[in-house]
DNA sequence: AGTACACTGACGTTGCGTCAAGGTAT
DNA sequence: CATACCTTGACGCAACGTCAGTGTAC
């Protein structure tokens, strides 16, 4: 749902001071400062003492910045990669149409390309973490296996099933390059 | 479910080290450690080389410690206490039926009230910040509906309806003491 | 005798909470 | 001029992650 910044129709977009814009999407000033902090997002505005002012396409970057922290579980660091790859992205496609020069058009495609590669690999990263925990947990059930046979042969025959659970998978197929 | 300690029956209750025991509740050994650290739990055995083993009833403790934790929210300092309530409790239980002796018993159930009390206090006391932050967001509510009538009454006429949530509610009744 | 796992410190990191000392808006 | 909010540091804390140096089990 790429977030367009800016007021170009002339709704009136009442500015929020920190606390209204942080109680709106249910988190602390203290944490919209942090953000800010990690380069996360800036406000739309300061007033002449300083105060940051909030639009509401801030409103709408803290929810999903809540939202990825919270419901899918990413760090602020990995939010702030994603969000730099979004933002790029959307300058992007501004200078794609500013443009009709050939070269210029092919080195926005090609830097949009590379950003996709880099969040391909973020994921996949993330993807890696996980396999290496369950693989991780497959040698340790395999050893365990391992471990309860050799005391069933010894104290004993009989072949009962060790566990409920299906005999280790074979390695999952070989991943597309 | 009253967690019960020891192997009176004979059941074979083979001993787990801490990265087996961590895998089987979804934790790392750095964590279980930790937890051990605050007084959390404390592995039914060590072996001789020192190294800690864990039984049924710790994996079990160590899923509810995660259930507390990931699906309730508590802190670690919090569930300790609950912990420790429980602990104590189970205490008084054994120790209630191993006397007739009205006095002692009469102590025990004192006991057992006053950590019934303690429980209530945390419970209310994370109600009490709860409704805090509600009554914090209420008051901001007030005050900018307060300034959007203002500036209402300045610009024009025209009874639009400050927000389309219900006017706010009047105060939560008076909590029973 | 190698390898995987364990132990105890100890320091580092994340995501904020909180306080201090001051400025601002009404 | 009071008070409720804002500012920028700065320090503190929880819940671990991650070494280092060493011992243990198979």
């Amino acid at each position: 749902m790429t977030v367009e910044k800016g007021t170009p129709s002339g709704v009136q977009t009442s500015l929020l001071r920190i606390q209204e814009a942080a109680a709106e999407v249910g988190l602390t000033p203290r944490s919209v400062r942090y953000y800010e902090e990690l380069g996360l997002l800036k406000p739309a505005a300061r007033s002449e003492g300083d105060y940051r002012l909030y639009d509401e396409t801030d409103v709408e970057r803290l929810k999903f910045i809540k939202g990825l922290r919270d419901d899918a579980g990413f760090s602020l660091g990995e939010i702030a990669q994603l969000l730099e790859d979004e933002a790029a992205r959307e300058r992007g496609h501004a200078a794609y149409h500013a443009t009709t020069d050939p070269a210029a058009r092919l080195q926005i495609l090609t830097d949009r390309a590379a950003r996709y590669r880099h969040q391909i690999e973020m994921l996949r990263g993330k993807i890696e973490r996980l396999q290496a925990m369950v693989d991780d947990a497959e040698a340790r059930l395999g050893r365990t296996n391992g471990k309860i046979e050799a005391l069933g042969a010894e104290t004993g025959e009989g072949p009962a099933s060790t566990t409920d659970l299906p005999d280790v998978p074979s390695r999952p197929l070989e991943a597309a390059r």
